[in-house]
DNA sequence: TTACAATCTAGACACTGTCAAGATATTATT
DNA sequence: AATAATATCTTGACAGTGTCTAGATTGTAA
């Protein structure tokens, strides 16, 4: 029976990964260290150094496996809706509950305190971005210009990042509340109209 | 002349919270110690505990200080603005004006893992609510319901909120061209408009 | 002047991130 | 198959951190 764990882990970094969002969601990222991530992992407290080259390269790594998630998220929200309109609001929705849903996840992904720009992340946090903007693009072909969209994006994005941030911190009320979440997401998004000029 | 230092400071506490926010706006967050704020202001490292509890109850006084300046420069850029449209544009753009000039103070008032939820707190990031809730409750007298209100006190606050903290962290490119953000805040601001209903 | 309280220093403790050296396992080469 | 080279992980060390305790210094009030 003797099942001694063996000495190479197997999937090191992706365990790490996921341990660290684990304690992300848990704690948040100014309570977790780098050894509590390796312990959580079974492994020393050493260990983590031979996949990422410190504590920021994993916190790193973490945040952009968050942006793929997100992506991700935001392209299936849009499949189903075929009205305009209605795809803003189902991507913006999107946003938000991948935000309360990963609070660990999304408390790193555009915190540059804690992770370091590099390639990957940045063309990750890009590709987040990107499918923001192919969401409005759809709109030029309703009136408005090309320079109208880039305020549109920073309209859209900024409301339901700014909504994401001020709910998880609570601002809102009660963080655990999702009937109230959605309500309020929904009346703030119903409350504006994008100005086509 | 020697001018040795006496061994009381004499007013530790703002002392502590100015070298706080300056550490802050350096730094950020996950990059500063209690004991380097307390070598900035010149004392030893255990001087901070006989005015604040912890190091989080440091940064909560420093949170406190930060929404007592943002709720004052909110109603300061209300003041000149008679027509409603422009005083939500006024009070919006002195939101992210705020953030930008103080991003030491503003990397900590909204951020409840680094700061702790005491009344006093609490009460300060209130008062900054309230300001907003002032500037948008004139719109009732235009025809917006009450329910309305708050949709679009949420629309409008996750919207500077958002778009604050995303240019903080180089989402819309170079974090130091004041130029470059006024337009695109501006841009953003006027790409949507409430919808009264 | 003399208690008393407030303020600050100094030392200790466990914990942290990172580095270097060594142990163990896997892969490549012959 | 035997051996060399590499990758992975452990262990120990180091300075730095937050917080606690005890003691030194100063201000205040009786």
């Amino acid at each position: 029976m003797s099942s001694t764990k063996p000495y190479h882990h197997g999937d090191l970094a992706e365990s790490l990964i996921q341990a660290a969002a684990q304690l992300l969601s848990d704690k948040g990222p100014a309570q977790i260290s780098l050894r509590e991530i390796a312990r959580l992992a079974g492994v020393s407290h050493g260990a983590p150094a031979h996949h990422f080259k410190d504590k920021t390269g994993l916190l790193t790594a973490v945040a952009v496996r968050g942006h793929e998630q997100l992506a991700q998220s935001l392209r299936n929200s849009q499949i189903s809706k075929p009205v305009v309109s209605e795809r803003l609001l189902a991507a913006g929705t999107a946003y938000v509950q991948f935000a309360v849903a990963h609070p660990g996840y999304f408390s790193v992904m555009f915190d540059t305190g804690l992770i370091e720009a590099s390639p990957t992340y940045v063309n990750a946090r890009a590709a987040t971005q990107q499918v923001l903007t192919e969401c409005l693009e759809e709109l030029a072909g309703h009136g408005a210009s090309a320079k109208n969209i880039v305020g549109m994006q920073t309209a859209l994005w900024s409301q339901v990042h700014g909504f994401s941030v001020l709910w998880l911190a609570g601002n809102f009320g009660a963080t655990d509340n999702d009937v109230a979440l959605n309500e309020l997401l929904a009346e703030m998004l119903r409350s504006i109209e994008p100005r086509i000029n």
